[in-house]
DNA sequence: TCAATTTTCCAAAGCGCTTTGGAAAATACT
DNA sequence: AGTATTTTCCAAAGCGCTTTGGAAAATTGA
């Protein structure tokens, strides 16, 4: 079932009916009734690939889905996916990936220049600006996960992760901690320098300084949080609070305290991120583990919003978001214990 | 830059730039060389909603991706999305994902119906046909990942889940034992039926009365490893050995052994089916875990070679795919511990 | 009542490609 | 030499939709 039939059948023609099945008020609100009734009863389903032909709008957002061989698929990304397909999916869009093995870049100059998709969610940015210069020069429409220092040029979703470690070392500061490690992310990743300064920072304006000794980085494996919290729980003068930034490092940092004996939540203090992936839920630990929260599967909804939005024309300057994660206190987190104990 | 006006460039009509581009034989070889030469430097592509308007076909691949709120994603099927990506992408056919949250059918309906999408692929079957049914019903191409009863109506590929319990099973009653429990996976899933008989087949062709109290089956987490093994190992009659149904829950089984101060590899034989998904990696395991391996991503790397092939026209019959997995021998079995010392 | 508006509809063009059904040119066959 | 065949190219139609630029009909205003 076709428009011209689907016309004839009502004895329209094939521009009222594709006007009515639009909305256009040109059309009587009766005929347009009428219309979408009929439509109904036929089954009928325009053809996407016909009016993106004569649109020249595609619906579909484009991603690159980072398949690298022996690269483990990173939870985090994917269950941003899965926010982001879920509120396409309800927004009428569709969601392409492709793999990313090659040229990322080239893949979304590809998907643009074939007039497949008409925009493209930048994942995943690091420091270089490499991917988004290229992006701007090729005039394909992006929004980008993360942000780079040129960020006020384009639109992007982001949470401040200067807050993700401000916020908590700040509140551990006021309990009275003051020996506070962090177990962060991998040095390269722009969240992980901001909230590396956002600790840095919010021990400064207590007049304390930041302990070197007291910083680790690296890849966000419950591994690393256990290797990590082993070595500065091992320190001459060992920590009181362990700031992590992620629920699965803090997982590690918990078994590394569980081996040397040290009670969290009375003897030490443990926090973390909380991006809500699976297999690491933090109300489910013992003690709960204390975040700062920010559902990574809200911001792939969101950045569906802000792809439709863009799309309609809303200006880049409304297209940027920077949430603000919030603190749940939980057990995992004390005062400090009395040295006279 | 468009076919019309690459053609005027070259002096030729549209029509031969389109056949000489697509690789027709019946435009020479000199001009189908110049032509190729022009588009690449002119960066021409082929528009592609034009070219899937008029031939009927958008070389894309449709697949459901499961985001139920707050069902967590299964990491199976993100190893075998990024296998079906990767081979896709190389094989020049696009994956469209589609959030499935309310009815799976109705998006590949919609799909297909729009045309948006060439082909479907049908992930995480159960016992039940419907959906496949109504695929059938509705004359959408499509290729189950896994099987049901009526699998040589459709195509489709799966690993022979029989052997993925008969083998381990057979090869742990040649070495002696005869104690042998299994962590299985949920019993609604046909896999777990399979791999069931197939463990009662080996016990019962060896004349040994298959025990119900060694069956456990449920969700293939690390918890369940972990109390499934508690159980059985709690056992009056202590079974010799274990057969997991994923890396994960033999995980949780090596977590209860050692809380038993039970030894794997000695005192007990473990073995599990490992699909190669992350963060379970049997040969980093202490010690190492002998499994049946099935690569998932092979998996979705071959789907998509199946899917070019059905397109192409190969016949059903020629697209049944059972995979036998092969079994890979490790430290963590051996003979069973003789009673007398 | 007739002209000016507004409402409602439509014919035809166009989106950029593929494909059909030849035609012209080149080559091969008597 | 003239005819048959093959090679190489092309004009035009068509894929199924949207959109433009009216035209006809209905409504309003005087």
């Amino acid at each position: 079932m076709n428009l011209k039939t689907l016309a004839s059948h009502l004895g329209l023609s094939q521009t009222t009916v594709s006007r009515a099945l639009n909305g256009y008020t040109d059309v009587s609100l009766a005929t347009r009734n009428r219309v979408a009734e009929a439509a109904k009863n036929f089954g009928y389903r325009p053809n996407v690939n016909a009016r993106r032909l004569a649109t020249g709008r595609s619906s579909v957002i484009g991603i690159a889905f980072p398949t690298d061989m022996n690269m483990f698929l990173d939870p985090h990304f994917i269950e941003f996916l899965a926010g982001l397909s879920e509120k396409a999916s309800q927004l009428d869009y569709d969601i392409m990936i492709s793999s990313s093995q090659n040229d990322e870049v080239d893949v979304y100059r590809r998907f643009a220049e074939k007039g497949t998709v008409d925009l493209v969610i930048l994942s995943n940015v690091d420091l270089s600006e490499e991917r988004i210069r290229l992006l701007q020069d090729l005039n394909i429409p992006f929004i980008v996960h993360g942000r780079t220092a040129t960020c006020d040029t384009y639109s992007y979703i982001d949470i401040n992760n200067y807050s993700v470690f401000h916020d908590p070392t700040k509140m551990l500061l006021e309990l009275g901690h003051e020996k506070i490690a962090i177990l962060n992310g991998h040095p390269d990743r722009v969240y992980a320098i901001e909230r590396f300064h956002g600790w840095q920072d919010a021990l400064n304006e207590r007049g304390i300084t930041p302990n070197p000794d007291y910083v680790r980085s690296g890849v966000m494996s419950e591994e690393n949080g256990y290797s990590f919290a082993m070595e500065v729980l091992q320190l001459g003068e060992r920590p009181t609070a362990l700031l992590c930034s992620s629920v699965i490092m803090a997982k590690g940092a918990y078994k590394a305290c569980s081996d040397l004996d040290i009670k969290v939540g009375s003897d030490i203090s443990i926090l973390a991120h909380d991006d809500s992936v699976p297999l690491a839920n933090a109300t489910e630990m013992d003690p709960p583990l204390t975040v700062t929260r920010s559902p990574l599967r809200d911001a792939g909804r969101e950045i569906a919003i802000m792809a439709m939005k863009y799309l309609k024309g809303t200006d880049i300057k409304e297209l940027q978001c920077l949430w603000q994660p919030e603190l749940i206190f939980r057990k995992s987190v004390a005062a400090p214990p009395r040295d006279d104990i």
